[in-house]
DNA sequence: CAAAGTTACCAAAGCGCTTTGGGTAACTTG
DNA sequence: CAAGTTACCCAAAGCGCTTTGGTAACTTTG
């Protein structure tokens, strides 16, 4: 069923209907009733490609998922960001658009948006260090909001983020306190933003207590299980272990934990860890008692709060672009203790 | 720039630019390269609506997430399963439409998606037992295939699925060759049909052996780590506890391992345990030695496989339907062994 | 009570593309 | 050389909606 259809089951004019269903004043109320109820009738409902070439409009959203150029992997936080994000869309009539591309290919997806019209913006997702793309969006002049911060850019763009250096910071500091001097850092790729921020809130840390770095124990990928479990054990395996870890996803951290068992260190007596843990629902950090002491901060309701600020930019395009810092809550588990005393104390 | 301007700067028609420009015959190689150079300069890329609006086509497929009702979770191996699908729709030009929903409205969504023309077909997700989406997309006519399939259903659809039944078949008959007798299953939901089907084979290999089935030893949840952590701790505690675990994520294995651990067993030797793989990007299943021994089928494969059999299908409708049942690979890791010999032997 | 709103509706244009149904010139063919 | 092909191009209709620019009838106002 089509509008010119409904209208002539009405005895109307396209023009009242569709002034009818989308809300405009200029039709009675009666007449209004009636043409809901006809059109709920015949379960109507507008095509969504001839609205949008008329009113110029896509009503959809794109995300642009770049697969990781280590492991091809699509980052699994990435699903509950969905998640939170899918849930202000459905609310607002909008659509999600899914684009999974490598680097390689990245800004043509964003032109094609563009040109081809294919939705009204994107949610720019895992910015780098110095990131191209957001000047591209700019330039191009397609809406967008940054999941995070890119450093290095000279654009006013809206972002919505969490302050991984306070939180890394913070989390250094709780480890500084329990006596811990040699602190490892498994970090994500180093080349994200995100990354860049937490190893300097790592650094601020031992700066300020005058603990110098020491880059054996530092490392850097793609978070994934292995990442963590293969650090772990090169860094153990070093002539002065660390007794500590800070680790920037709950994956890795159970990689960091396997390597730990394996060797019969146990978690928050014989080393302790800290983890990032961004509330995946599938990755739960221990039902009551935290498994790990971890700074948290939720990737579903970031995927919330940034649909809202791209969907209300979209609707004000003159508005300032808007800025969310989030804060962590560090959570205090059974993966943290004490320094051990050192053997040979200096 | 739209046809109407490129074809005034080229001193052509509309209807020639269109036909040089999607690859017709009846236009001359000559004038075909001359246009496709000025439309490149120009980046021309045909807006997206107005082609589907005159074509018919949407040139996108819908995927419907439906929310965890337990946990409100996204299955986590979403995010590789539409790493392959995007893989094939970026190659197809085709777009990839995502919706969130909880079960309540995703009937609406199947609706939407076929009177408004949103998209060309759908992928369906995570079918149940008597799946009723099923008979709805056939009824509503939006092309469609399932990943996985609904058993009691009597429509003829498409689907890829893994041959569930035959791999807890192998998994359990691996262990009961082991001498364990005592095997709980740690399964996903079973009003999930993938999760039926497992437990199927899991009962099938226990009565082949005349082993009987001791519900004591079942949980069925969704796959979190958290509930493969409870699972165990509960089944543990039993006066009779099992001496090997097969369960159906790697996700949940996790907590298996944590429980396991925290109580000083040692997997392959006082317990064993297999797991389903997915394959995750994130979550290898060890670098080189498997961590767990497990039944092995990767879903970016299966994402890969069932979009370009959704797209061939929208190619030719009248096609029959096809179905694809991938077998599992066994891995053997370190996760199981024989079983220990019972203290006090019948 | 005429002039000036106000209310409730409609015809038709336009969004940017594809496609139908020609048309014309050049080229074959018997 | 007339008739039939072929190669190449075009004007215009149509996809299903929104929106502009009306009009007729009814109300209000000085």
């Amino acid at each position: 069923m089509n509008l010119k259809g409904l209208s002539k089951i009405l005895g109307l004019s396209q023009t009242t209907v569709s002034r009818a269903l989308n809300g405009y004043p200029e039709v009675n109320e009666a007449t209004r009733k009636k043409i809901l109820a006809v059109a709920a009738e015949h379960n109507y409902s507008p095509n969504a490609r001839a609205k949008g070439l008329a009113t110029g409009r896509a009503n959809a959203i794109g995300h642009v998922i770049p697969i990781g150029n280590q492991h091809e992997m699509v980052n699994p936080i990435f699903g509950d960001f969905i998640a939170g994000a899918g849930e202000v869309y459905a609310l607002n009539n909008y659509e999600m658009v899914l684009s999974i591309v490598d680097d390689a290919n990245e800004e043509k997806v964003y032109r094609a948006f563009k040109t081809r019209g294919t939705v009204d913006g994107v949610i720019l997702h895992g910015p780098k260090m110095n990131d191209s793309r957001i000047a591209l969006l700019d330039k191009i002049g397609l809406p967008f909001v940054v999941h995070g911060r890119a450093s290095g850019i000279d654009v006013n763009y809206s972002w919505l983020d969490v302050n991984n250096r306070s939180a890394f910071r913070r989390a250094t500091d709780f480890l500084l306190d329990l006596g811990h001097v040699r602190i490892a850092l498994i970090n994500g790729l180093e080349t994200m933003d995100f990354a860049h921020r937490r190893r300097s809130g790592y650094e601020d840390a031992l700066n300020a207590r005058g603990v110098e770095l020491d880059t054996a124990l530092l490392r850097s990928n793609d978070m994934t299980e292995e990442f963590g479990y293969a650090s772990t054990v090169e860094i153990l395996d070093q002539s002065r272990p660390p007794t500590a870890f800070l680790v920037s996803s709950i994956i890795s951290a159970l990689g960091v934990r396997r390597a730990l068992e394996e060797r019969g260190l146990q978690m928050g007596r014989d080393i302790s860890v800290i983890t990032y843990d961004d509330g995946l629902s599938y990755l739960a950090n221990g039902a009551d008692v935290p498994i790990f002491t971890a700074t948290r901060s939720s990737v579903r309701v970031a995927g919330r709060a940034l649909s809202e600020m791209l969907l209300a930019q979209i609707n004000d395009p003159d508005a300032p672009p808007q800025h969310r810092l989030l804060e962590v809550k560090l959570t205090v588990g059974r993966s943290t203790g004490p320094a051990p005393a050192t053997a040979a104390p200096a």
